[in-house]
DNA sequence: TGGCGTGATTTTGCATGCAAAATGAGAGTA
DNA sequence: TACTCTCATTTTGCATGCAAAATCACGCCA
């Protein structure tokens, strides 16, 4: 990394946080490039903290694997696969189908309600009219898929999805999505909100999947560069 | 927790990963009880070392669901609900089924070789005649999933099974299952191979999947006893 | 009794210091 | 040149110190 790393610091957060989630960041945006070695005297020199939050940040980054530790005393940015969005996205899949048949079973009136309300939200900006609404739509859209997984009522599951399977680490935004693909992501929620009422769960993962399925086609169809081979 | 947590100092480690270790361990076997409040100064006191370890350890048993900040500066093991374990178990065996597909399309021979190895060994120990040959089947077992989940090659999935999935959170022994179960296992394993040979994903997630749905049969079976309160 | 300030104490967050281990550069040898 | 051994430098791991923030205990007042 010669050029400088990417530091704006995230709101008000401690010191380890912000080291956690700017060094992660500069990971995924490939600032800090893969193979590249890291030093906490030099992270720390780069993001103005001490050494001991960098410290913290690393260690967990290494038990997520964003940071691979060798033999001894080099620690450096891991190496992903090509297929890495893809995977990660495959095992977000399956675990959002698992949280809304859970949801389904568990969901409170309250957690169905603040779906209501979000949902209602998102549907005043389709189609979004500017860049906030992009923004706002982005950030509604997060906080649906997040109420549904708190709605499934497992500490695991919640840690699982806003950590390891970040959604930053597959999609990061609205703002490649047509109208037409807002209409149907807008549909599948609201058909989502129906099953999840209904006690359906089964029906829940089924809609769940094409909409993550549909978003993902989406995404992958935008990425179409050049890119022969591959199934 | 008023009586001594266990803290059995696991083989050479350095201390974080001792206080991680120790720590995770006495949440899971209830040592430290649920909602109980924890301080740095007490850990580190019970534990023989310095707040930093201790700090380092907590911050990733936060991440991963184990213990919870609240508002301020109180911080307590989480609450776990009844069904944790299924939990764990149900999304485990989705990532454990996908890990097995990949395998199946990207198994290097020397990872085939590796299963075979490991299949071996097992199957020199079943049904085992002490404890000792318990013992070292149920680390087999553990050394061939987890050389079925890097034979998948992703170092995502690889980092979610070695710690928010991890198996000491379901099963911890093969010392439950009867000789009639441990011979089913093994032919599953047996088939597992057979399938990544053949270069099957579906049938070797097919396959995976009964093996796993099969043990928790026989677990849920056996701990199906009164359960009476809790301390 | 019950609720509410208020100050002492505890607790965390972070910086820093030091020792042990690992890395890397350079000299010496075949 | 290629290899290895040695030693200076870097790097990590951990303990400790201190300030800011939160918690807790206690007394006051209604």
């Amino acid at each position: 990394m010669r050029v400088a790393m990417n530091r704006i610091p995230p709101q008000k957060m401690n010191a380890t946080e912000q080291a956690y989630s700017i060094i992660r960041n500069n990971i995924l945006t490939g600032k800090l490039a893969e193979g590249e070695r890291l030093t906490e005297t030099r992270l720390s020199g780069d993001l103005g903290l001490s050494r001991t939050p960098i410290r913290e940040a690393i260690g967990r980054l290494i038990m997520e694997g964003f940071i691979d530790r060798q033999q001894g005393y080099t620690t450096r940015v891991a190496h992903f696969p090509q297929d890495e969005a893809e995977q990660v996205f495959e095992i977000r899949r399956l675990a959002e189908c698992y949280s809304v048949e859970r949801a389904a079973r568990l969901a409170t009136p309250e957690d169905i309600a603040e779906l209501r309300r979000i949902h209602a939200a998102m549907k005043a900006d389709t189609p979004p009219r500017d860049d906030a609404a992009y923004q706002r739509l982005t950030e509604a859209n997060e906080a649906f898929h997040r109420t549904i997984v708190n709605a499934a009522r497992s500490p695991r599951l919640t840690a699982l999805m806003t950590t390891a399977l970040d959604v930053s680490m597959v999609v990061r935004t609205y703002s490649m999505f047509s109208d037409k693909d807002l209409m149907r992501s807008l549909n599948h929620h609201e058909e989502i909100i129906q099953a999840i009422e209904a006690r359906a769960p089964k029906w829940a993962a089924s809609i769940m999947s094409a909409h993550l399925l549909a978003g993902a086609a989406r995404v992958s169809e935008r990425a179409a560069k050049p890119d022969p081979a591959k199934e």
